[in-house]
DNA sequence: AGTATTATTGATCAATCGTTCAAGAATAGG
DNA sequence: CCTATTCTTGAACGATTGATCAATAATACT
């Protein structure tokens, strides 16, 4: 039995997640996205549910693809965080639309989403400085920092320079602004 | 002649400045406007023009009254700094509707904003640049500095840390997190 | 082949958006 | 008092919003 779905859900998601990602989630219509997927409001009402799961869909394959992949790991802690933040600075200064992380530019759109969705993107916060804590901390066990270190000031400074650079990429996409707010974070490292 | 207008135009705005900086501007109508202040579709479009000129006259009101305000002067440039970033962590935190910065709000929400409006936003985070590499320069020349400071380089990273902070806002208020931010912009003067 | 089940289509829904406008009300000069 | 000018009112505008639904088409099992 059942007809067969003619589009590919992982496709339209991912149109969907840009489309949201470029314009956020007001200034983004289901018109918009019907538009740019060719796919007709029953269909993507079906496949999705209503516009918030359709969001929540979209931020969740953000996660996946940008945002947990960009951390790095296997390597020793402190490089993981240098390279983070260079690695941050880079996608922002090379994408000329300027579209910033997706779930910094939820976060700033609170008003506009309801409470499931602000749960999810606490999370992310909490992952973010979880990053800094446990890679500073185990490098305060490898003896690459003092003892004196105060690790939790630190994981949440850096948590405010990551959102700091995210959020300055949507007006300045200049490589020496970013830059500098990476190595204002990285010599952190030196003086915590 | 004339009949004269019977409220005042600069409650109205204030009422108007609070509704964009709690709900941002896409997500505040006129009809919330008129149901906050009372006044009526016609006297508002008549006294503030369109929904933008009205939301640019916010923005203007805000700059007054909180962004300039908050900076302070007449004092030691680095204490100049300092006393910024606290007095920032201590208005966000006792924000219970964490507003956050109309003005970075206003950046994040690029797309519904026309390009004068951004242009605007532009001017005062340049602004905030200039204050640090205004009081950084200051400094330098106080001897309050090692003459190797670089003092670009640390005016791009605090202009990320009061972004940050400011974005931070919106989700955290607690007093670690903010106070840690602030901690951290200032540990940059004793490393750049 | 027939049938049950699901997908696609696109017109259409009520609600809301920013904005306008004709009508009536208030003022100041003559 | 009369008139010219401006302000206030609130109904109403067309456009857009998120969402629905009956009609039609496609599939897979019997």
């Amino acid at each position: 039995m059942v007809r067969q779905r003619e589009f590919d859900t992982d496709e339209v998601l991912a149109i969907a997640m840009n489309l949201f990602w470029q314009r956020g989630y007001t200034n983004t219509s289901m018109k918009d996205i019907v538009q740019a997927t060719g796919i007709q409001p029953g269909s993507l009402y079906s496949a999705f549910g209503d516009k918030e799961k359709l969001f929540q869909q979209a931020l969740r394959r953000y996660t996946q693809e940008f945002f947990r992949t960009s951390m790095p790991r296997h390597r020793p802690p402190l490089e993981c965080i240098q390279h983070w933040f260079e690695h941050l600075a880079k996608a922002m200064t090379s994408d000329p639309k300027q579209k910033g992380c997706l779930i910094i530019n939820t976060a700033m759109e609170r008003e506009s989403h309801s409470p499931s969705t602000l749960a999810i993107i606490e999370d992310r916060l909490d992952e973010i400085e979880s990053f800094f804590r446990q890679n500073l901390d185990q490098a305060k066990l490898d003896g690459d920092l003092p003892q004196s270190f105060e690790v939790d000031v630190t994981a949440k400074a850096m948590l405010g320079s990551v959102v700091g650079m995210l959020a300055v990429a949507r007006m300045r996409r200049d490589a020496q602004t970013l830059g500098s707010i990476a190595a204002g974070a990285i010599a952190l490292l030196r003086s915590g």
